[in-house]
DNA sequence: CCGAAACCTTACCGGTCAGTATAGTTTCAG
DNA sequence: CTGAAACTATACTGACCGGTAAGGTTTCGG
């Protein structure tokens, strides 16, 4: 019967994504998860918790998204391009808010506030898959391909989020096609 | 004598920058500002306006750079790389706390807010900048090559902003490197 | 059937928010 | 010297913030 913890963090994440964290009041997250205050104070010693529970949560549904498609691209050359699907699908699914975790960062500045701990165990997170199939695509320095198209992602993911309506994963995933070609080049010149 | 108003948008900018947009209350502009709440809202009709304020003299500095920089850069293609160095100069200089722009969007959801607009203003003339370079460098399709450099200089900022310390400007450097090849490769191929 | 846990309603706390009112002071150009 | 503009100081408004207090109601397993 958890049934309220889940109903708070459903909205809270709802509210935090389309108007921001700090913006959002504790009352208007009850409100919209037909909850008291109080059941969420005995749920969540405060807001800031709550707030990293919904990071949590949402790096919890993410790499549940990684792991399907992952399933459905044996090839880690195509998984990696399929990233670039995966974050333009949630892109266009918050009705282009951007990341959370990216927003999160721009309203919590203290790199080691709790918030940011989430922000960066999701961002790490995408990292190690990424960098985990470059490695396995036979790439000689994973890591900095990994690097790469992390740089690609986040900025498309942001540059979608700013401006509608341009075809920018488009773009990014030709760049990425180009920049995984160069990496695996570099493996036979050793 | 408009040296209040100078003043406080250089107050409200540090402050925006190194906190954040919402959490800053005017009272804390006017402070360091040395100024009274009074006199800001005898400059300025509302905070919102402030904020564009200090949104446009911002995209002002950041245009005198770009002028500046490019000014020591004759050739086109080293023009576009230097972007790079400009944009990692400016996260440097404000302690890792990424685009002010991107902050800002991620604190105003509305696209069509003013804060919104002033936003675009700026990294539309970014995009601007780097497609009439990419076209003074003999590019074909010059907004696809200013696209790509975009989203690697937003992606390298954001990623940069995050995550402390790791190189990830001399990648997307090395990347932009080779996006630019690939699309002057493209050009004799028509 | 009972007791505990989870939930509810209502009211409150001190603090801060953006913005305004009132009135006194400095500055400086004509 | 004067008068307007720019600034000062203080106090206030109504609203909302995160968080808490006190007490009543539902639900459900042992």
């Amino acid at each position: 019967m958890d049934n309220s913890r889940k109903r708070l963090i459903d909205a809270a994440l709802r509210l935090f994504l389309s108007h921001g964290v700090h913006i959002t009041g504790v009352t208007a997250i009850a409100s919209l998860a037909g909850v008291t205050k109080m059941t969420l104070y005995s749920h969540f010693p405060s807001k800031d918790s709550l707030i990293v529970a919904c990071l949590d949560e949402r790096d919890r549904r993410w790499r549940e998204e990684v792991a399907r498609t992952l399933a459905q691209h044996p090839d880690p050359v195509s998984s990696m391009l399929a990233f670039f699907d995966l974050y333009e699908r949630f892109l266009l699914r918050d009705s282009g808010r951007g990341c959370l975790f990216v927003n999160s960062a721009a309203e919590f500045p203290q790199p080691d506030h709790p918030v940011r701990l989430a922000v960066s165990r999701h961002k790490q997170g995408i990292r190690e898959n990424l960098s985990a199939l470059a490695a396995s695509a036979g790439i000689r320095n994973a890591d900095i391909a990994a690097e790469g198209l992390f740089i690609l992602l986040e900025g498309s993911f942001v540059s979608g989020a700013m401006s509608q309506a341009t075809p920018v994963f488009d773009t990014a995933r030709r760049m990425a096609h180009g920049w995984i070609q160069q990496q695996e080049s570099q493996e036979q010149s050793a």
